[in-house]
DNA sequence: AGGCAGGTGGCCA
DNA sequence: TGGCCACCTGCC
């Protein structure tokens, strides 16, 4: 049974193009439209939510019956936090393609996701397309995590995939990416204070602290950074952003850490919304 | 039918 | 530091 469709205690109004970036446009992998509904059906931690929008552009939500609560459903999606303010304080006034990304997809926020999945999900990232890391973090919850109604599943924790035999892992579309899960899930679960420390330290260490993880790099640690633990200043590099930086500002395309500082010296301390922009803008070209 | 994908780690100059 | 390549596997 699903609770009532409710709005945001601070509304969120969205096009639906935001609402798509927002949902899956890759921060999160864990997000499907719904066949006759015409909504977003997503997991996130032990919570089941659907998503839609209604005439007035105004996002409401709904909760399956026991599975997720109204704060953590605001959490997720940052609902108590100035993003007027934040995307005031980018740059658009004096960078015109900035505006125009600004423009495109009005409301854009960053998921402020559980930081284990995040984790999890951007490790699973790399080389591959999102069709395909949304297919191995389904597969992965659907033979580990805990049932959530609705054919949905949780994603298992650290200590649950510590347990998990590296082969079986493989047989979950993981590839070479299964050897990482599995070391990462000994590593976390051995060190429990790993998260909370990691909440607490400033980027740069922080960022330290997650590259020392096998299979994560500096895009990777940026990614979790951003969606996984509220340091809105990171800025992830990929082949979107790339593309984006070296036409538009004419930096050089094969230096991504030459990238990671102009966009964190150009764009400031909310530097990771406006790579959300620019990133959004880049997939949305033909 | 094969190359390539929202990278990372390891090795070499 | 900077450049190259293997790594899994499924989709276009």
């Amino acid at each position: 049974m699903w609770g009532s469709w409710q709005g945001f205690s601070q509304p969120l109004n969205l096009t639906h193009d935001t609402l798509r970036e927002l949902l899956d446009g890759g921060q999160s992998f864990r997000w499907r439209t719904v066949p006759g509904d015409s909504c977003w059906q997503g997991v996130f931690g032990h919570n089941l939510v659907q998503v839609r929008l209604e005439g007035n552009r105004e996002v409401e939500f709904r909760i399956r019956e026991g599975y997720g609560s109204v704060r953590e459903v605001e959490a997720y999606f940052a609902i108590n936090f100035d993003w007027a303010a934040c995307q005031d304080a980018l740059p658009w006034r004096s960078d015109p393609h900035l505006e125009n990304c600004m423009k495109a997809f009005p409301g854009l926020r960053i998921l402020r996701q559980p930081f284990g999945e995040t984790l999890f999900s951007f490790i699973c990232s790399t080389a591959r397309q999102i069709v395909q890391i949304k297919q191995c973090c389904e597969t992965v919850a659907e033979r580990f995590g805990e049932s959530l109604g609705c054919g949905t599943h949780a994603w298992p924790d650290w200590k649950v995939l510590s347990e998990i035999p590296e082969k079986e892992l493989r047989a979950c579309k993981l590839g070479y990416r299964a050897r990482y899960i599995s070391e990462t899930a000994t590593i976390l679960t051995a060190d429990s204070g790993f998260e909370k420390k990691l909440l607490a330290s400033p980027v740069r260490d922080a960022k330290s602290m997650l590259m020392s993880l096998p299979g994560v790099g500096a895009k990777v640690a940026d990614c979790v950074l951003l969606f996984g633990a509220g340091k809105l200043e990171a800025f992830p590099v990929d082949t979107w952003i790339k593309k984006s930086i070296s036409r538009v500002y004419g930096l050089d395309d094969s230096n991504p850490t030459g990238m990671a500082r102009f966009g964190r010296i150009h764009f400031g301390k909310a530097a990771g919304l406006a790579q959300q922009f620019l990133f959004a803008w880049e997939r949305s070209q033909p």
